[in-house]
DNA sequence: CTGTTAGCGCTTTCAA
DNA sequence: TTGAAAGCGCTAACAG
């Protein structure tokens, strides 16, 4: 056990007394002391090996610079959460910008309520990021009511929490976008989950406007229901290729589900691009590994936890925020799956 | 802001004193007090909504009641891992079942030092689990003798640190066991990495005794190096679809590494596993979805994590550590890329 | 059974 | 310039 050098001892070896240890060490403004004093201090505490104790120090400062990350996923879900790297990395990378440890506290749903709530009552941290919050979640309110400081990342119309999250209706246009710049026309959709979920609903609704706004008529039978695994998306897809005539083009809300639907065609004669284009929405890592690489949309899990902390940290600091409900962009990543790279290669 | 409720105004409430109110509510042993007092104090708790403050909490008691998880990789390598979330999930979720938060650092390797051992000497956690430990870290050493709680998720030979890692050499003998069993003779392999990282040279240690042990002679001229990525791999497969006779089978030692090299086999008339059997390393998400799903060897990344985290506590907890070393299981895992299923469907 | 009291290690007025 | 002293909120000996 590493004994612990305390303030006291440094100030004793220095021969002054502890005050002036922390004033010197903290580099306190207004305090003038003698560059003798100075350089004796800094030596005793380096030769003491001295490191402040950031538990007392949390005490007497009443913030512990620390912000929580809660996850309300099932353990299977963080298992196969692929972005999660990405937010995490974004979230603990501007949190150490701003002098923020990160804890990660993944909360199971079924673990109700009192699980995370502590973490701010209890004054482990001093705001949380809520990563997929829920609208049946009864302790968010109150705990948002007791004046906790939290960011939410995903949607809650009914509360009124800052969030952070994905444009999925801009995300999806820009997909059918890209489908009716290289000339489709039939373009059939797989959604990436039920319509209860809002990413699943504002991608369809994206892909239903960039329709329209093309003149083009929205034909609910091109539309099928993904189901977030790749199983969901092999069966869409043999629906699809059921009909007559078939659809040109393929926009697959999710590249999880895209992988399923590659599946079912490649037990097809039909090729892709040639045949029928396809298109995807994330950008999950495999996507460049795939045969062939799919096309798809950009999701910034990156900017997503950046953005989360920035917006967290802003709010413990008292700052005032400017949009409470912030939208990342997303971008089109160009490959092989719809065909606009033909006459590049 | 929740202006605090301390326990002095609970104890006011309840008409008893502070002590008595942390007795009760910490539901100390020993101490027999009258069931009217311990419900009067209770229902001032609940009524007053107290929550005992973490902070002074840790002040008294010496400990923090968390770990870190620190990260030695650059974001990048953050990132791309494949294995974050499980390795996050196993040791976060053994933490919180014994009572413990988990902060999460990556520190990249440029940041030299200083950054991760504030971690323990200002004592913000009680111990670390660091994965990706280098032996040029300068200052792993010098915490470790000052005694910081560490376990290491990988390996460092020259230091003697508590360290929890996969069974390399035993999973590379799986694979080619499994290649043995359905015939295969002449088998090549694709390293994951160069042979400086320790896995990748137990992982070819691996596949040269399972050889041996079936009596086939080492051939160098089969091995051929990976280097992380699919590129990598799609060279080396390149190089050993040039040899005459042909390999009859591929160890690929990474599967991000052999989806390169499938990528190579795609672009010949060879099939798999018909005319070249294919067997990964590390069941990454996207084994399954490839075309064809790809036989391999399973990383117990999850076990990581939670062993980790079981050591690390124990560490912490003062309890004797059996083995310091510690080795986990890998597992075939049966797809279809070596053929092993044709008679089954 | 319950209250008094002394800190944990640090920051920070207020004096000297 | 520097030092003395007062807590931050809680736990835990030690009395009563």
């Amino acid at each position: 056990m590493p004994k612990k050098v305390t303030a006291a001892e440094v100030a004793e070896v220095a021969g002054v007394s502890r005050t002036t240890v922390s004033f010197v060490l903290n580099n306190v403004p207004g305090m003038r002391i003698s560059e003798e004093t100075r350089t004796r201090v800094i030596e005793a505490a380096h030769k003491l090996g001295y490191h402040p104790d950031a538990t007392a120090r949390r005490m007497v400062s009443g913030k512990t610079s620390v912000i929580g990350f809660v996850l309300r996923q099932s353990p299977d879900q963080v298992f196969a959460d692929h972005f999660l790297p990405q937010v995490l990395s974004g979230l603990s990378q501007y949190a150490s910008s701003e002098g923020y440890y990160t804890l990660f506290a993944p909360i199971p749903l079924d673990d109700n309520s009192d699980g995370y709530t502590r973490l701010v009552r209890e004054r482990h941290v001093d705001g949380i990021v809520l990563s997929g919050p829920r609208s049946d979640d009864e302790e968010l309110p109150k705990i948002h009511a007791e004046g906790a400081h939290i960011v939410l990342v995903g949607q809650l119309p009914s509360l009124d929490i800052p969030s952070i999250d994905v444009d999925n209706v801009g995300g999806a246009k820009q997909a059918i976008q890209h489908l009716l710049s290289l000339g489709h026309r039939r373009i059939a959709m797989i959604t990436n989950a039920p319509l209860a979920y809002t990413a699943s609903a504002d991608r369809r609704a994206g892909y239903r406007q960039a329709l329209e706004e093309a003149g083009l008529a929205y034909d609910a039978n091109l539309v099928r229901m993904g189901d977030f695994t790749p199983q969901s998306g092999y069966r869409a897809m043999s629906e699809l290729l059921a009909l007559r005539p078939l659809p040109e083009a393929v926009f697959v809300a999710s590249d999880t589900v895209a992988l399923g639907a590659m599946q079912a065609i490649r037990q097809t004669d039909l090729r892709i691009p040639q045949d029928l284009a396809l298109i995807g929405f994330d950008d999950i890592p495999l996507d460049e590994y795939v045969d062939p690489p799919l096309t798809t949309i950009h999701l910034p899990a990156f900017g997503l936890g950046w953005g989360a902390a920035e917006m967290l940290i802003r709010l413990i600091s008292g700052e005032e925020i400017r949009t409470r409900q912030v939208y990342l962009d997303t971008e089109l990543v160009v490959r092989d799956s719809c065909g606009a790279n033909q006459n590049k290669s």
